[in-house]
DNA sequence: AATTATTTTTAGGTTTGTCTAAATTATTTT
DNA sequence: AAAATAATTTAGACAAACCTAAAAATAATT
């Protein structure tokens, strides 16, 4: 059996270790999860005795691969519970997180495999991220930061880098919402803020921020 | 804040008070709880001493004002994702008990609330209990124990005492699902087992231990 | 290379929820 | 009413998950 808390240790390595493309610091840890780095090492020896992860003292983590199937399970539940909450609940998506969070701990195959049906096995959550199937496995999409894009780009939007409530209720007052075709029009080089239009021919300029968090994809 | 342990046993309070028509004994809590009387003693401490149960050392224990409130809320919690499992997932009656175990422990009261539209404000869960409204007010309806009905009656089946799986998985397979109409026939002195004939015209002898577990209400 | 700064681990302690065994209180039986 | 039985509580321990403070190891700087 493993605990809530081991899960969520597991979900933050894998988490980490995706975006750093290497081994899991174990301040980065306690920083993802709001404790100490001394708790963190604590923990890290239990996993470690469990064989979910890889860990060399002083040397940072890794998951092995049962840690690995567990922490893509969770994310699985967690993605398709937010489907769920904003699909059917009526729930925004920056509302829908913390639930989530909850979600996802709930045990058991036959649930999560008969709300991935309930809800269309639907391969993207509301910010866009992809969700694994049962056997583990990703959709990829080719996506970019509306940052690195260059004018004359026509696409929609896919996704979302940073997921904090704050920019996507900025996101939804601005109508920049999933799927949303735009045109980027002109990137100024001062402050690197650019002009897009949407497709419903409104103009917006978007600050720098705004664009390192934005994914879009080619028309 | 209140643990998902602390819920159990503030549930596991409510329904033995419910059951017996008084304050609950230690020994009722643990064995319903799959515990140990000492360690129920100790947890009856803290509870009192968050005020959620009004405990007298030796004199057995009930909930608190707000001990009540909680206990409500976690049913509501219970019954109405046991509806959604039901209704929305496809799960048979007897399948859902352990998962929204767990899913009672989810906090928020707008998931909830917006559960509770989604699935129609249904007042009655998928074995038939009541579920009581945002407010906690509880739905009443006059049924009766198949055991306690005299020759002649006329009713449909409303609810179920025992909720085990064997039992429900029982009436499955003799078609004893909620709703359905049956007229009771005859019962034979003897073993108190009962003739009845259900709306289809099917008839059925079903033994004492049955009736004395299955509600109706008159048509 | 030596010193300083940072990161990580260890040591020791707290809280929650659990247990067994022993002591205490309540209830039932004789 | 006394004795026996049952129920309950206390005492003392344990594991999980956390903390602070101190020690040790690694990385960065001079």
């Amino acid at each position: 059996m493993i605990s809530q808390t081991e899960e969520n240790y597991l979900k933050s390595i894998f988490k980490i270790s995706e975006k750093e493309g290497k081994a899991a610091s174990t301040n980065a840890i306690a920083s993802d999860l709001q404790t100490t780095a001394a708790s963190v090492s604590d923990m890290l020896k239990r996993l470690a005795e469990k064989e979910l992860i890889v860990y060399e003292k002083y040397r940072g983590v890794e998951l092995s691969e049962s840690g690995q199937q567990i922490a893509t399970q969770l994310i699985r539940k967690h993605r398709l519970w937010e489907v769920f909450l904003v699909e059917k609940l009526g729930f925004n998506w920056d509302e829908v997180h913390d639930f989530a969070e909850q979600l996802e701990h709930v045990q058991g195959n036959s649930l999560v495999n008969r709300l991935d049906s309930f809800l269309g096995n639907p391969r993207f959550d509301p910010h866009g991220d992809p969700i694994p199937d049962a056997n583990g496995q990703w959709t990829f999409r080719k996506q970019s930061l509306l940052s690195k894009l260059q004018p004359g780009f026509k696409g929609h939007i896919t996704g979302v880098e940073n997921h904090s409530s704050d920019f996507l209720q900025y996101l939804n007052q601005q109508g920049l919402l999933l799927g949303k075709g735009l045109e980027l029009l002109e990137r100024y080089p001062y402050d690197q803020s650019v002009r897009v239009r949407l497709e419903d021919g409104r103009e917006l300029t978007l600050s720098d921020k705004v664009t390192q968090n934005l994914y879009l994809k080619e028309a």
